[in-house]
DNA sequence: AGCAGAAACAATAACGATTATCATTACTAT
DNA sequence: ATAGTAATGATAATCGTTATTGTTTCTGCT
């Protein structure tokens, strides 16, 4: 990866935040301090600060990142699509004390297992 | 909700498949015994059920629909973006087996919690 | 330092999924 | 049967994202 300011930028701003931005949130953001960047810059170098590992996706309908490396869980809102971080040192036993959590809080939670199909695999449109 | 031929129809396509068809792949079944059918009438109708309890969607970046609503999770194919059950009887003590299952079969899950932020809740902008 | 080639850039057009609009049609309760 | 309302078909609009294109900026080499 050459080196670049405005890819320089969009990391430590993503770095600096727990909100989860989005592309033009963060666009928004970068403008402040570089006002000729372009949102398709931002959005090409959240793809590949991706692909390094150096950030990570959340999916949606609108993609959010976050540069928190560390293993955690989030939670969404579903009126406005925000995220914010849902800390859980041990997943397995406190998945258990959700059902109440969720019946006082109208809280659902939902479990995506992500890998490639074996359509795909043979297909080999993959990696 | 009044009758309507073209809701009763998409909701039988769904019933009749595990394939957790997009509205669109809804739209090119509908087509074949109501060809008149408008895509617009699809989306409309997908949201109603929605709304009513009779289907459920998944999310992601196409909206995909499930007219299952026993309690299952998802394994989504991260390259074709297809969608299969995942049953589990008892997550609480299944999850443990992840782990393993995780490495072997280059498998991620991940969790994600929806609910109602408190800014939004203040706002009244939700239900 | 000067330069060639590659990578990144800004600006903007194109794309695809979804939603909104609007005139017309089909239900349903009276 | 009919009036009122919900649903429809057709299509325009929206919005997040990606592709394109010509230009600029890095980087390694002499």
């Amino acid at each position: 990866m050459k080196k670049s300011k405005q890819r320089d930028l969009i990391l430590a701003e993503l770095k600096s935040t727990k909100a989860h931005p989005c592309a033009d949130e963060l666009f928004t953001k970068v403008r402040k301090s570089l006002p000729k960047v372009s949102l398709a810059t931002v959005y090409r170098n959240l793809e590949q600060l991706k692909q390094h590992g150096l950030i990570v996706e959340l999916p949606g309908k609108v993609k959010r990142y976050d540069a928190d490396l560390n293993e955690h869980y989030h939670l969404k809102c579903d009126v406005c699509g925000g995220v914010s971080d849902f800390e859980m040192l041990d997943l397995k036993n406190e998945i258990n004390g959700l059902d109440n959590f969720s019946k006082h809080n109208n809280i659902q939670y939902r479990i995506e297992f992500v890998g490639t199909c074996k359509i795909c695999k043979d297909n080999n449109k993959c990696q």
